[in-house]
Parts: C-alpha cells; structure tokens; sequence
RNA sequence: GCCACCUUAGCUCAGCUGUAGAGCAGUGCUUUCGUAAAGCAAAGGUCCCCGGUUCAAAUCCGGGAGGUGGCUCCA
C-alpha cells in the first residue's frame, strides 16, 4: 500500500484499533445503556465489537456512535489497567452475562485478570495493548462500516450477537487508500466480470448456487478442463468414468452417510432403493480399483475423471462461482503401495508447481496437516505409514522452498494432507489444490493388491485435485486476471475490424486463414464506426484488436492493437505465427 | 440456516402513495468511417412474488423468494 510514509508501527496500529473497539462499546453504551458487551477484537482491517441490544443497530446508528467516538477521542482519555482477581472481576460485571461467562473461562488458569479504563467513561475486561491516551488516535482515520449477525462464542447454538464492524488505520490517507483498494477489488469481482463478458449466470428458476455458462464462459472451461487433462495423461494417468447418482449404499460402505447424510440430495426413484446424486467421487473410484485384481507391478495405479458433484450448502454460503451447489472437480485417486508414497507425492508436487507457474501464481502457501502424536486413537491405519509420510511431506514442501505452516492435529482420521492456499489480489485465502493420503477407504472397501510373494496386500490411496474445483479455480482466474486472461485462456482471442464495407473480403480472408491455424477469431461487420466497434472489443478485453482497411489489404498485413492500446503493423502471416506460439507457449 | 441491507426495462440506475423514467444494449432506417461511443425513429415493464393498510401502493406494513456483506459450515 502506499502512504508508507508514515511511521506509525504495526503495533501501535493495533493498539489503535483495539482502544477504538473500547471506545465503540463506550458510545453504545451511551446509547444503549442496557447494551450486553461480547468481545471486541482488531482485524485485519479495523476492529468489531458484539453486542446484545434492545433492537436492530441502523446505518443511522453507525454515524450516531461514530460521532460519539469522535467526541471521545477528542477528550484526551486515558486508558489505564489495572489487575483484578477472578471475584472482583465478577462483581464488577454482574451485570455482563458474556463477560461473567469469559472471566468463569479465564480464572480456571489461576491468571490474574485485567481491567482497563477509558477516562471515567467505560470500563472492559481485556488483556491490554492500548494507546495510553485517546489523543493518540487520528480521529478521521477510522470509520464504522457495517453490521452483523454474530454467534456468541462462534458457536451456531448459543445466542446471535450484532457485531459492529469498523475500519481503522493510522491516518485519514491510509483509510481512503484502504477504501479505494476494496473498490478496485469490486471491479474485477468475477460475478460482476462474468455478467459483464458474458461467462455465466445463474438464474433463479433454475437455482442458487447452479449457475450456467454461457459460450465464452464454456470455452474457458473447455479449455481449462482439456489443459488439466492432457497434463495428468501426460503423467501416467487414466481417465475412468462414473454415472452421477448412486445408491445410498455405497455411502454406506464408505462410510460417509452416517456422517453427512443433511449435505446429500437424496433421489426419488419410485419406491427402488434410495439414490442420491452424488457429492463426491472417492467411493466410485474405490470401486472401480476393488473390481479388478492388480498385481504390485502395476502400483501405482492413477486413475482420474472430471466429474460433477452436487453438495447441499446452506443458502447464507452460496457465492457467484465460488461456492456452489454443483462443483466440477478434476478427481484423482492414486493407489500405490506404502513405499511409492514420497514418488508419487512427488510426482503430484511438480504437477501442482507447474500448473501455479502457467497461471502466475505466485503468492501461494501449503498447510500441512498432520496427526495429533498426544491423541493415537483419534487416527486409524499403520502407525508407521503416519510418521513416514508426514515426514516426507514436510521434507519434500521444504524442499521446493515453499511457504508452509504445520497444523498439527488437522489431519483427517484417515491420513495427513497438503492444501494449497492461494492469496487473492485483495488478500483472501482460496484453497485450490489438496493432496491427501487415505488409509480408511481402501480398509473399509477392502481393497487389495498381491505382492512379490503372492500375497494380499492393502494399497494406500492418495486423493488429489489441482484446480479443486473448476467453477471455483475459474472465479478465482477471473479476479487474477481481471477478466484480460492470456491469450490461450482467453474466450475470443483476436477479433478482426474491416475498416468500411469495402474491405469485408479482405477481413474475411483474414479471418478464415486465422480460424485454420486455430485461433477463436471474430469477425465485426463494419456497420458501426470503426471507433465504436474498437471501444467494444477493448471492453470484452478481445487480446488483440485487428484493424483491415485499404492499407493493409494492399500489403497482406494487419494492424494489430493489443490490450495496452499500442498498434503495430505486420504481414498476417507474421501475426498468425506469433498468436499461435503465445497459445503454445501459453505466454501470461 | 442465522443477523443486517438490497430487488424498478437485457444492463446500470432515477422516481419513494396520485395510472412508470433516463442512459446504454437490442430492433429498423440513414451513415461506410483509420484506433474507446455517428444520427434519426419506433419498441421495450404483473416496478421480484403473495397478502394487508389506504379513495389511491413501485412507494407504507406483514410473509415468501433471490441477491450482497457478515456469522456458522466447507469430506
């Protein structure tokens, strides 16, 4: 960001932030005196605060309690702390349910408590880390922003609390380049972009969270889905195909339906057996690999299928592409024998580094989630397979240098796994790919191979997806690129602009010659003006812009105009020879 | 699912109790143009849906659907 001139340090942002949040219960207070107090925490961007309340806060509020704050900040107050035990905490606030509830949390750990006070006006259980003055804080550099609904505790079973969110920053520049950010962000924001270049909708007789792709947005997704299958039959993979819906039984077997039964939709087929539309593939492929013996010779065995899946998610999570009722994933199930493990990983770590390069992914991480060695019986499969792969999985992400974080204890039941975490332009995480090792499938489908000396032997699986979800990663690319996606991405890549009628033909020829060498050219008849029709194009984010008239019909050339507005002339040979190596080369 | 807010033409939006408006897009005609908007014309709406209040509702109230931002969830 810029403004960096400021020499306001992270932590007494923080500091700012954190008093403001007691200054924003101190105004609410003021205003609701009967007001309940949760807790008020920094962000990222600012600080909330939870309340209970009498009634629903309004935007008015906001300005209100905002006003409020100001006149406290301008009053110099002091924030001063000082140490309490567990039953004097109490009695000061008896009246605080939430508060009792969190002093009943922290004096189980025979800690002191803290009390800090603004001037006379407000007093608040917190552990410090304040200004010591309100005089400190900008009082234009923050903004109350928005409001909430707020589980107590983040616990969907107790009480919702209103949480009023504020933005805060060091000055009343910082706030405004904080805002402008957002505001770009919204530009590039894939629902937008997708309406806007014809990419998708979703409508509402059809349903939320199932959107339709319109030609453009098919071809992204065409192209997309063929990339990421000629990479993995590149690799030794297969394809196999699966129906979408499946008898409640196969849940059964894996043992999915006891535990997610509320996210299957379920099939009505006329008295048969119950069917669901499937939510994912992991049992198919099991079933596929069960079917046929296999000798350790032929481990690993890559099978793959980009396949449809169909989730119920709650109607609050549903999002534009990025979360979805119908998810396309491009599903692999890799069963080796315990010792082609670290390999096979590795095999799958190139594969993931090559596709992040081919999009410009640069800002990625890798959460490695292992198992709890304090909580053995949490985990089932070889004690030895655990500690092996964990082991490998660190080494070899270390290895490539990547940014990584060790959870331990978030490993699934079944084995340890890698997610990547993609950081978006405005800094949110995405989970794309994810690398999983599974030990409880192939117990619970009993699955086999027959080693070197005639004897059954259990496969491990490794679960892998690299886009993770198509509609996802899709979003994801829309915002990256802002809707100009390289050339071999992008929907139309050339469109071809005759300058009048008279040089239709000559457009034409161009066109055609383009089209055979491959290239999704367009051709725009010439009944606009030719500046409209180039406003038109820029707009669509048409990579190059080709302008024919008498000119470069006697010279068997085309004018180019690429995406930065710069024009350059070259034989049409010359250009097709350039366009269909950038598509080659999948140049950014 | 929960909390708050939003929903008017294909799109972006104005109107906020007195029988619905603009720009763009689309259509027709004219224009045939040298790098981000040529001109004219006609057309386009159960003002999200269902109820209620009122002489009168796009406008006020209640319910529902969808969306946005959060919360929770995300094999």
């Amino acid at each position: 960001m810029p403004h960096n001139e400021s020499t306001t340090s992270p932590e007494k942002l923080d500091h700012i932030r954190h008093s403001l949040a007691h200054l924003l219960a101190a105004a609410v207070l003021k205003e609701f005196p009967d007001a309940k107090l949760g807790i008020g925490p920094t962000i990222e961007s600012g600080f909330y605060y939870d309340f209970l309340l009498p009634r629903a806060v309004t935007p008015d509020d906001l300005k209100m309690l905002e006003k409020t704050m100001r006149g406290f900040v301008n009053k110099k107050l002091p924030f001063t702390g000082r140490e309490v035990t567990a039953a004097e905490a109490k009695k000061l606030f008896a009246e605080q349910p939430f508060k009792l509830d969190l002093i009943n949390e922290f004096s189980t750990d025979s800690k002191k408590l803290t009390v800090y006070e603004t001037g006379d006006i407000f007093m608040d259980l917190c552990r410090g880390g304040h200004v010591e003055n309100t005089s400190e804080i900008p009082a234009d550099g923050f903004k109350l922003d928005k409001i909430a609904g707020a589980y107590w505790r983040g616990d969907e079973k107790n009480q919702q609390l209103q949480r009023i969110y504020g933005l805060a920053f060091e000055s009343k520049e910082a706030l405004k380049d904080y805002e402008k950010m957002l505001e770009e962000a919204k530009k590039r924001d894939h629902r937008k972009l997708g309406k806007e270049l014809q990419l998708f909708t979703i409508i509402d007789e059809i349903g939320p969270g199932l959107p339709l792709f319109y030609p453009k947005g098919a071809i992204l997704r065409r192209t997309l889905e063929n990339y990421i299958t000629d990479l993995q039959e590149q690799r030794g993979y297969v394809p196999i195909w699966i129906p979408h819906i499946t008898k409640g039984e196969l849940y059964k077997i894996s043992g999915h339906l006891d535990k997610y039964d509320a996210m299957y939709p379920p099939m009505d087929l006329k008295g048969e057996a119950k069917y669901y539309l499937k939510p994912m593939n992991c049992p198919h492929f099991m079933m596929l690999y069960k079917t046929i013996p296999h000798s350790y010779r032929e481990l690993p065995v890559r099978y793959t299928c980009t396949t449809t899946n169909y989730r119920y998610e709650k109607s609050g999570e549903l999002s534009g592409l990025t979360r979805v009722r119908a998810l396309t994933q491009d599903d692999c199930h890799v069963f080796v024998r315990p010792d082609q493990i670290e390999h096979e990983i590795n095999l799958m770590l190139d594969m993931v580094a090559e596709v992040y390069k081919t999009f410009g992914f640069d800002d990625f991480w890798v959460r490695i989630s292992t198992h709890d060695p304090a909580n053995k019986d949490k985990y089932i499969g070889d004690q030895k397979i655990w500690a092996d792969s964990e082991a490998t999985l660190t080494e070899l992400i270390k290895k490539r240098g990547w940014k990584y974080d060790i959870g331990v204890g978030e490993a699934a039941f079944y084995g340890p796994k890698l997610d990547f975490i993609f950081k978006d332009v405005i800094g949110r995480d995405w989970q794309l790919s994810t690398i999983q090792l599974d030990m409880n499938l192939p117990q619970r489908f009993e699955l086999e191979y027959i080693d070197e000396n005639s004897e059954k032997q259990r496969p491990v699986v490794i679960h892998r997806a690299i886009l993770g979800s198509t509609e996802r990663f899709l979003g994801i690319l829309i915002e990256h690129f802002a809707g100009k996606f390289p050339i071999w991405l992008a929907p139309v890549q050339a469109t071809i602009l005759p300058i009048s009628e008279k040089f239709s033909d000559y457009a034409k020829k161009t066109y055609d010659a383009m089209t055979d060498a491959g290239v999704r050219a367009e051709l725009s008849a010439a009944n606009e003006s030719l500046g409209k029709r180039i406003r038109e194009a820029e707009m669509m984010k048409i990579p190059y812009v080709l302008v024919v008239g008498e000119k470069e019909e006697a010279a068997g050339t085309v004018n180019v105009r690429d995406r930065k507005g710069e024009e350059k002339e070259m034989p049409l040979a010359e250009f097709i020879k350039k366009i269909e190596s950038e598509i080659k080369e999948k140049t950014l």
